[in-house]
RNA sequence: GCGCCAAUAGCUCAACAGGACAGAGCACAAGCCUUCUAAGCUUGGGGUUGGGGGUUCGAGUCCCUCUUGGCGCGCCA
C-alpha cells in the first residue's frame, strides 16, 4: 500500500547519498515517529553516518535535506530535529491516497519492493511433539507462534509450507508399546508393571481400551506402539485442528527410515571423513565447524542410530525440497540441539542462513497460585484440551489462549494463570480488539448511513480528517505494512497484537470524541470512510491471528 | 563447574536490528450513558528499567562483572 511507495521513495534518496559518501553498509533506519509533533516518517541517516563522514550530525543532515530531490512531492515539511533527526511530515495528499488504498477493493499488504524484501520460500517446522502423549499447553504456545507467523510471511508474498515431524520411531515409542500392553493387561485382570521410564498417563488406558479389541498374547510391541502412535497422533492432529491450526504436512521420522534417509546421510559423511569410531560408536565431528562443543554420536555401539542422524537427515531433506530458509521452533530444553544441527548442516554444505532454529521459551502454568509441574513420563499433564475444556471449549476459549500467546514475545518465559484465565473471559484484551470491530459494525448499520457506505473516498474528505484523535488512527493506519514486515524478520507474530490493541484503543478513543452521525454530510462520509478503514485493517489483522472477528458483542 | 534464556509500575507485559519525555492493560482513587454498543472513555497516584562499571552525540536495548530465577550439559529423545 501507500506506506511502502513512500518508504521506497525515502529509501531511495538515502541510499544514493550513502554511496556518494562512500557508505557501502548503511545501517539507518526509517521509522515512524512515536510523536506527531516530530512529524510522520523520521530518519537517523545523519547521525549514523556523521562519524565516518567527519561532521556533525546537524550540518549533514542540512546538506542531506538540499540534496535530495522532490521531497515535496510527498511532503509537506522536512526538518532537523534533536541531536539530527530528519523529520517528514506526509503531505495530506498522501495521507488521503493512503486511504484510498486501503479501501481499494483489490487492497492488498503485499509488498512489491524487491529493494527491501527479497521473495523467498519457507519452511516452517513448529510444535512436532513427540507422539507418546496428547499436546500440551507448551505446544499450544508453539502453534500459534508459528501458525500465525506464516499466515503474517504469506501476506508479505512469501511462500510457506508448515510441517509437524512426528518422532515415531526409536526408544520412546517402544516404551509407549510397553506401556498401552501393560495397560491391556491391567483391562484383563492380568498382573502388569508398568516400566519406571515407561508412559505413566491415564490416556494411555484410553489407548489401550481403544486397541483391546486388535491385541492379543502374541501381538509384538511394535505393532502394539504403531497403532498407538496412530491413535495418539489422530487425537493431535483433531485438538491442533480445534485450536485453529492447520499444518501442510505431518513428517514422520518412520517414512524417512523406511527410504533409509539416515543410512544414505550415515554414507555420505562416511565418504567425506566426517566420522570416526570410538569404543564401538560413530562420532560425526560437529566440532570442526566450530558450532559445537562436542562430537556427537550418531550410531551407538549396539548399532543403533541415535535420534540425531534421522533428524540430520530431515533437515537436509527440507533443503533438498528447495526451500531457502527453514525455521525450526523448539521448546527451552532443546538449545542444545541449535549447536549440532548447524555444524550437522555445515558439513552437508547446506548454506548458513538455511536453517534457523528459535527456541520457544517455556510456559508454567499456574492454578491457584501454583506452578504445576508438568512431565509426560509422570503423568502429571495439562493438556492442551483439558485447557479448552476449562475455558469452556468454545471460539471464544480459543481466541483468548491465542491472544495470550501472542501478547508476549517468544524469547520470554511466560506464566498461563489458569484460574485467572477463566476469570479474564469477561474481560480479555482480545476482546478489546473485537469490541472496536463490532461497534464499527453496530455505527455502519444505522439506517442514517445507509447512503454513504458506497460512496467513494474523495481527495478533499482528508480535510475533515484533521482532529487530534482522528489524525492518530490515521497515523495508526499508516504503520500497519511496517509492523507486519518487522514481525516477519523478527519471525515473531508478536507485534500484531501489540498492534491491534493500539489500533483499537485509538479507534475507541475516536469514538468518544467524534460522532459519526448528525454531521455536515462532507464529515460524516469522511469519518465513514475512516472507521470502514479502521474496520477492515482490524479485521485483517484478526484473520491473520485467527481469531474471530464478531460484527455484533 | 561450563553453556543458553531471562530480570522493566503492586500484578501481567510493550518499547520496532541504540534514538527524541520508558508505554499499555489489570488493580487502586475520582468522574462520563434522554444522541452511532459503557466489553468503552477521561483524569490521577505509582519507575534510580535487579546492583555496579564501560562503549557514544544518545543505553531498558551493546560489552564486562555481580545477584536472582528457569533450562540444558547421555552411546535418551
Amino acid at each position: 500500500m501507500q506506506a511502502n511507495k513512500i518508504r521506497s521513495f525515502l529509501r531511495e534518496q538515502i541510499k544514493t547519498s550513502a554511496i556518494s559518501r562512500n557508505i557501502h553498509t548503511d545501517t539507518s533506519t526509517i521509522e515512524l515517529t512515536k510523536d506527531e509533533k516530530f512529524g510522520d516518517l523520521t530518519s537517523n541517516c545523519a547521525m549514523v553516518w556523521a562519524k565516518s563522514v567527519g561532521k556533525n550530525p546537524i550540518q549533514l543532515a542540512q546538506e542531506l535535506i538540499q540534496e535530495w530531490k522532490n521531497l515535496s512531492e510527498y511532503f509537506s515539511e522536512v526538518t532537523i530535529a534533536g541531536a539530527g533527526f530528519i523529520n517528514f511530515k506526509l503531505d495530506l495528499e498522501q495521507w488521503s491516497l493512503m486511504m484510498e488504498s486501503i479501501l481499494s477493493d483489490h487492497f492488498s499488504f503485499k509488498i512489491n519492493d524487491p529493494s527491501t524484501s527479497e521473495l523467498s520460500s519457507y519452511h516452517l517446522e513448529f510444535v512436532s511433539a513427540n507422539p507418546t502423549g496428547p499436546l500440551n499447553v507448551v505446544s499450544a504456545r508453539a502453534a500459534v507462534i508459528g501458525d500465525v507467523l506464516a499466515n503474517i510471511l504469506k501476506t508479505l508474498n512469501h511462500q510457506v509450507h508448515c510441517e509437524f515431524y512426528v518422532n515415531d520411531a526409536g526408544n520412546q515409542v517402544k516404551l509407549l508399546g510397553i506401556s498401552v500392553l501393560e495397560r491391556w493387561k491391567e483391562l484383563q485382570g492380568l498382573p502388569f508393571q508398568i516400566p519406571d521410564d515407561g508412559y505413566h498417563g491415564s490416556y494411555v488406558i484410553e489407548v489401550a481400551k481403544t486397541l483391546s479389541s486388535r491385541i492379543s498374547s502374541d501381538t509384538t510391541i511394535d505393532q502394539i506402539a504403531e497403532w498407538a502412535v496412530q491413535e495418539i497422533v489422530k487425537e493431535q492432529k483433531q485438538t491442533i485442528e480445534k485450536y485453529r491450526t492447520h499444518f501442510d504436512r505431518w513428517f514422520f521420522e518412520s517414512e524417512l527410515r523406511r527410504n533409509r534417509k539416515e543410512i544414505e546421510v550415515l554414507e555420505w559423511l562416511q565418504q567425506n571423513n566426517y566420522i570416526y569410531e570410538s569404543e564401538g560408536a560413530l562420532y560425526l565431528k560437529t566440532t570442526i565447524t566450530g558450532l559445537d562443543e562436542k562430537d556427537r554420536v550418531v550410531v551407538t555401539s549396539n548399532g543403533t542410530p541415535t535420534y540425531f542422524l534421522p533428524d540430520i537427515a530431515y533437515h537436509l531433506d527440507k533443503y533438498r525440497r528447495g526451500f531457502r530458509y527453514a525455521i525450526n521452533f523448539l521448546g527451552p530444553d532443546h538449545h542444545g540441539v541449535i549447536g549440532r544441527m548447524s555444524a550437522a548442516m555445515k558439513l552437508l554444505n547446506v548454506p548458513d542462513d538455511f536453517l534457523q532454529i528459535r527456541l520457544i521459551q517455556q510456559v508454567n502454568l499456574i492454578r491457584n497460585g501454583e506452578i504445576v509441574k508438568m512431565s509426560k513420563r509422570s503423568g502429571e499433564i495439562v493438556t492442551l484440551q483439558d485447557l479448552l475444556n476449562e475455558l469452556g471449549d468454545n471460539d471464544a476459549a480459543v481466541d483468548v489462549t491465542r491472544f495470550f500467546f501472542l501478547q508476549r514475545k517468544v524469547s520470554t518465559p511466560l506464566d498461563f494463570d489458569l484460574t485467572l484465565a477463566k476469570k479474564q473471559t469477561e474481560e480479555n484484551p482480545a476482546y478489546y480488539v473485537q469490541y472496536a470491530h463490532a461497534r464499527i459494525c453496530s455505527i455502519l448499520r444505522q439506517p442514517e448511513l445507509e447512503s454513504y457506505l458506497g460512496s467513494q473516498w474523495t481527495k478533499t474528505s482528508i480535510n475533515e480528517l484533521q482532529e487530534p484523535e482522528t489524525k492518530r488512527v490515521l497515523r495508526k493506519l499508516l504503520e500497519y505494512p511496517f509492523v507486519l514486515e518487522r514481525c516477519g524478520q523478527a519471525l515473531d507474530p508478536n507485534g500484531l497484537a501489540t498492534y491491534l490493541m493500539e489500533l483499537a484503543a485509538v479507534f475507541h478513543k475516536f469514538y468518544t470524541h467524534h460522532r459519526v452521525i448528525g454531521q455536515a454530510p462532507k464529515v460524516t462520509l469522511a469519518r465513514v470512510k475512516l472507521i470502514q478503514a479502521v474496520k477492515k485493517i482490524l479485521a485483517h489483522g484478526l484473520s491473520l491471528c485467527r481469531i474471530t472477528i464478531p460484527e455484533r458483542m
